[in-house]
DNA sequence: ATCCATCAGTTGAACCGTTGCACTTTTGCA
DNA sequence: TGCAAAAGTGCAACGGTTCAACTGATGGAT
């Protein structure tokens, strides 16, 4: 009977939303991302396109609905580290672990798939990720002790977020982390030459 | 009379490009990048719509019209530097140099505040660079000696091309720059703690 | 209990980048 | 000279996105 902490107009309106992104989901993954029309969506959810408007702000969005939360992870992945860690280590670990989110997302296989098959949501999966380069950046600095937009943080932080565009479709994702972990631990160095 | 080397066909195409060309930039320069339509560029280019897609892939594209031989000077600087040169000091050099196109630009300065004044600019300019990650990184690869694809060499790339957008808006792009190269030569590590 | 400001949602049209189609003109070449 | 390819045209459409004016439910204040 009586409203839970969010009021009942929250709660219709959360509802509304997750109506859109299900129809959006399943029409895309029936028919592909590009078949599928703003006002398809619209009308499987029952809304009107300027109320789905309101709640994403873009096409795009719909697809990457439940990756709000993927900077605070980020974030806490290195301001929660184990006592003693070193912050490259606790990147390091994080990453290994798939990043922890939109695992555990419902038809997680068909939906990377998606991403995969559409060059648009990947370009827009790409910028979503370095658009968290200042907020890990920040929190790399603040962990080591840097004063706040200190460089040498923000490229850690933006070279650690260009690891799933450098590693996609590599057979061994695990060793391919550690390649590259390798050089942000230790710099570049080019590969010893093996003589025939 | 006679047709110089370049026929008189591509020649009359080269002009129409210039002239939309020209066009454009006026117009972004004049009135701002998001206020001027295609259909106020192609009219004053004099050409339909049709005729100037044909000669650029999009809106952003009449902008970013130069930067063609971007990739070329990069794979150059690795493999022509100089007898002794180690490929991260040839990569820093070019860096520093200013990546040693665009510069040269008619009208450089305005140029780049209009590219800096709009984020769908900003945007398109970043993903420009990365789309050179893979030349950029099989020239590095041949350079090392290491097989090609290999990801250690395609990571470096990335990195790269990473720091015109990490370094922009520094006051002191030199030495951002370098901050950033001493981090790929000799890895990441935390500053060291200044203990008020 | 009532009034009112707020905000989700609607409707319908427009805007803008982009593409397709059918067509004319120019150019290069055999 | 004739002809096929290429450059360009005009127009209409498509699809994502936004705008403006409106409706109606909600919830807090009186």
């Amino acid at each position: 009977m009586t409203t839970p902490a969010p009021g009942r107009r929250e709660r219709k309106k959360a509802a509304t939303r997750q109506a859109i992104a299900d129809a959006a989901l399943e029409l895309f993954l029936a028919h592909g991302y590009e078949k599928v029309g703003i006002r398809d969506v619209a009308e499987a959810a029952d809304v009107s396109t300027t109320t789905l408007f309101k709640h994403f702000s873009g096409k795009e969005a719909l697809v990457f609905d439940r990756e709000e939360d993927r900077e605070a992870q980020l974030v806490a992945a290195v301001r929660d580290r184990r006592p003693g860690q070193g912050i490259l280590d606790a990147l390091r670990e994080h990453v290994r672990a798939g990043w922890t989110a939109t695992s555990g997302h419902p038809r997680a296989a068909e939906f990377f798939a998606l991403i995969d098959a559409t060059p648009a949501l990947r370009d827009h999966g790409e910028r979503m990720w370095t658009r968290h380069t200042a907020a890990l950046g920040a929190a790399i600095a603040a962990e080591a002790g840097a004063p706040p937009g200190d460089l040498s943080c923000l490229a850690l932080a933006r070279f650690v977020l260009d690891i799933p565009a450098l590693t996609r479709g590599r057979p061994d994702l695990g060793a391919a982390i550690d390649e590259i972990f390798t050089v942000l631990e230790h710099g570049w160095h080019p590969p010893e030459r093996t003589r025939s």
